[in-house]
DNA sequence: TATTTGACATACC
DNA sequence: AGGTATGCCAAAT
């Protein structure tokens, strides 16, 4: 399609994370054999917004915690959004966090 | 055009 | 055990 930069990738990747599920940046970064790339994909989640759909609140960092709710206009919203999707956010952290947990990695192990 | 900054995570001290 | 320093890329100023 063309030349697929780190950011691409990570757009791709957070756009297969299923509804009612979250992942972390690691997770992420790990999927795409990134060694450092936690950090990749939060750049790439700042540029989220010149692309088109990017769930970017089922992404939250190692800890659980919505990190960027300050990115998407209005903090309420990113746990709003996760509220809405089954995930119970109190602090601004995703509680049952591993519960709700999505590794991308699961996508070519089960298949 | 160059510099600064940013949604993380790991390693080292 | 806790704090500091580093790694990486692109967009915004």
């Amino acid at each position: 399609m063309k030349n697929e930069n780190y950011f691409d990738l990570v757009f791709q990747v957070v756009r297969l994370i299923p509804e009612g599920k979250v992942t972390s940046y690691g997770a992420i970064a790990n999927y795409l054999g990134l060694k450092s790339g936690a950090r990749m994909v939060g750049y790439a989640m700042n540029a989220s917004h010149s692309q088109v759909d990017i769930p970017a609140h089922r992404v939250v960092n190692r800890n659980g915690l919505l990190t960027g709710k300050h990115h998407f206009g209005n903090p309420n919203e990113m746990e709003r959004l996760l509220k809405l999707e089954g995930i119970n956010v109190i602090e601004d952290k995703i509680t049952n966090f591993e519960n709700h947990f999505w590794d991308p990695n699961s996508l070519k192990l089960d298949e």
